[in-house]
RNA sequence: CGGGAUGUAGCGCAGUUUGGCUAGCGCGCUUGCCUUGGGAGCAAGAGGCCGGGGGUUCAAAUCCCUCCAUCCCGACCA
């Protein structure tokens, strides 16, 4: 491919939509642009990267006997009714309605039409496992698309389902996509870290997310510093470790002081001259059946997710200043389990607080000396913060680290969630009829590719890993009208492509500058340069974009070198 | 959905406060000359429903109403 032939429109400014780098980079660099809020048309160059990952993906789920099959985008209404999802999807879910008036919807995800198809064709046990994946546009209606590629309402996504005989089956389909997907991300070049997720109040036992580390990255992971301890979780799953509360100490006399303004945590260590770590901190949150009352420790933070699965229930939200004044008879900051009429749940921490500081449910009001069991009773205890980095590892103790990372892919146990609510049974020997347990497993094509951006770029642009790279190499030469510098530039080019690497001739008639900081900018692995300099020796110049070394590597040995090179990046 | 901001040429912006000459600048684009190892220079050009609609006015990019779009923060996210 020559430049003069490819629409790659670089842009020297940053578009003003643009926050995050990958958005910036893809914008500036010709990859992609928008037709409206998070929608975007993949220009040729992102397409060739599209197409890398997707056939590395290829050849991992084949390797693990996946199937590739292609469904439709446009889904029944009835499906979903079926599922019970057409409700529960809520506005997410793109709808549409057909000349006759028959409600569908775009496909965010393909569960339904799966089920339906293994529910009848799939009757035998004999016909089992099955792995079936496509790689397909999905279609989500976010409240707030941002970030460019990361969170579009129309994106690429790899999704494959697993259908087994029984959990055991699943846990096998289960291991083979951990393995796939480890091998997909290493591939790519990316760095990542397979976490511990949450699955959610309802479904699967097990999910884990694949995340690439990145400070622009949404999620929050905490991962063991310890070599050798490979614990990391979501930061809404990473589980709290009970350091032994260690205070034989005995309760005093619970009594009540004057606090006139102090609301926070903060105020309250300052003004009563105690650790966060004696404050019980009582927020009231409301669920869709009843109110609240948590209590964590006054350092620390609620989990939602984890308090939302100890509840079992839907929804949740932090009361309003109404709410908590009709519950406690006090304006916020004054709350206090201590004669609450509320459910109370504690936090494993905040349950073992003996003569804790806590709100009196009264204006301007606090306890002190405050012990569980004798001043309140709690109905449940269980571990409902946010763990936080320092903190001692669930799998060995040492400490935890924090890191900001971008969800590209996610597996999930389903069950029999979908199996029973769509009717997809089978036979087993005996004649028995069962469920077919399936698994769900998705990568997001295009949020990987800006994922690779967003850890791989220097002030000049994009440093595509070798693998994705849109090409391999561009050879430039510094001036087009020079007769030799073109001809030896398309003999290199033609050596290039002969040796199956995947060269770009920059033809255009620009200065070199131009061509430079174009290249650098789309992120080529390596550039060869040709010059003047270099024109009458028997060497070649090589340019490594990742670093900025520049090598001279003997004109006969350049295929082979370039080879070793790209392989190393 | 709550809060904030912005819509003027392909991109980045000025002009709007205080209505008034033919709507500007930089980059990019076209043509020519010149130049050619990190976004050169000179010259001549093309390119605008000033987001849409309605209103006020002798006169609207500018004031008013309304709709739309885009971005940011938050909430939300199988």
């Amino acid at each position: 491919m020559r430049t003069t032939e490819l629409l790659a429109p670089t842009l020297r400014e940053i578009p003003a939509e643009a926050e995050v780098i990958s958005h910036q980079l893809l914008l500036r660099a010709g990859f992609i642009r928008r037709e409206t809020a998070g929608v975007y048309t993949y220009l040729p160059l992102a397409m060739r990267v599209l197409k890398k990952i997707n056939q590395i993906i290829r050849e991992e789920m084949d390797r693990q006997g996946g199937q590739e099959l292609l469904m439709p985008i446009i889904q029944p209404a009835e499906l979903w009714q079926e599922s019970g999802r057409w409700d529960v999807y809520g506005p997410e879910l793109f709808r549409l309605k057909d000349r006759h008036n028959r409600e569908f919807a775009l496909g965010p995800t393909h569960e339904e039409i799966i089920t339906a198809l293994v529910r009848s064709e799939v009757s035998s046990y004999k016909q089992l496992p099955l792995l079936l994946y496509q790689i397909q546009n999905k279609y989500r209606d976010e409240r707030r698309p941002r970030f460019g590629l990361l969170r579009g309402r129309e994106f690429i996504m790899k999704d494959l389902y697993s259908f087994d005989r029984d959990y055991e089956g699943l846990q096998i389909s289960y291991q083979k996509m951990h393995e796939a997907y480890t091998q997909v991300f290493r591939r790519c070049g990316l760095r990542f870290r397979p976490v511990e997720a949450d699955s959610g109040a309802i479904g699967g036992s097990d999910t884990h997310e694949f995340m690439v580390l990145a400070d622009s990255g949404e999620a929050v992971v905490l991962f063991c510093r310890k070599e050798g301890c490979d614990y990391a979780a979501n930061v809404e799953k990473a589980a709290q470790v009970i350091v032994a509360a260690g205070h034989g100490e005995e309760p005093k006399l619970l009594s009540e002081v004057s606090t006139p303004g102090v609301h926070t945590v903060e105020e309250v260590s300052a003004f009563l001259n105690v650790t966060p770590q004696k404050i019980i901190k009582t927020l009231l949150y409301e669920t869709e059946k009843e109110v609240v009352a948590v209590l964590v420790r006054g350092d620390r933070e609620v989990n939602e997710v984890k308090l939302a699965n100890a509840l079992g229930c839907l929804h949740l939200k932090l009361s309003g200043a109404d709410t908590v004044r009709s519950v406690t008879g006090a304006q916020v900051g004054f709350a206090g389990p201590v004669k609450l009429n509320v459910k109370i749940v504690a936090d494993l921490e905040a349950a073992t607080i003996v003569n804790a500081v806590t709100g009196a449910n009264k204006d301007d009001t606090h306890l002190i000396n405050v012990s569980p069991a004798r001043d309140f009773s709690i109905d449940i205890v269980a571990d409902v913060r946010m763990v936080q980095a320092g903190e001692p590892c669930p799998r060995c103790g040492e400490a935890l680290i924090e890191a900001k990372g971008i969800e590209v892919g996610q597996i999930f146990k389903l069950g029999d969630k979908y199996s029973k609510a769509l009717g997809a049974f089978y036979l087993d020997e005996s004649g028995q009829s069962r469920p077919v347990i399936m698994g769900c497993y998705g990568i997001g094509v295009t949020r990987t590719m800006a994922a690779a951006i967003e850890q791989n770029n220097d002030k000049d642009g994009i440093i595509w890993p070798a693998a994705i790279a849109p090409f391999q190499v561009v050879v430039v030469p510094i001036s087009v009208k020079e007769e030799q510098q073109m001809a030896a530039a398309e003999d290199v080019y033609n050596r290039l492509i002969a040796a199956g690497i995947e060269a770009l001739l920059d033809d255009r008639p620009e200065r070199a500058g131009v061509k430079f900081k174009d290249a650098d900018l789309i992120g080529y692995p390596l550039r060869v340069t040709i010059g003047a300099k270099s024109l009458g020796s028997k060497q070649v110049e090589v340019r490594v974009r990742k670093t900025g070394e520049v090598l001279m590597i003997p004109n006969d040995e350049l295929e082979n070198r370039i080879g070793e090179l790209l392989g190393g990046l």
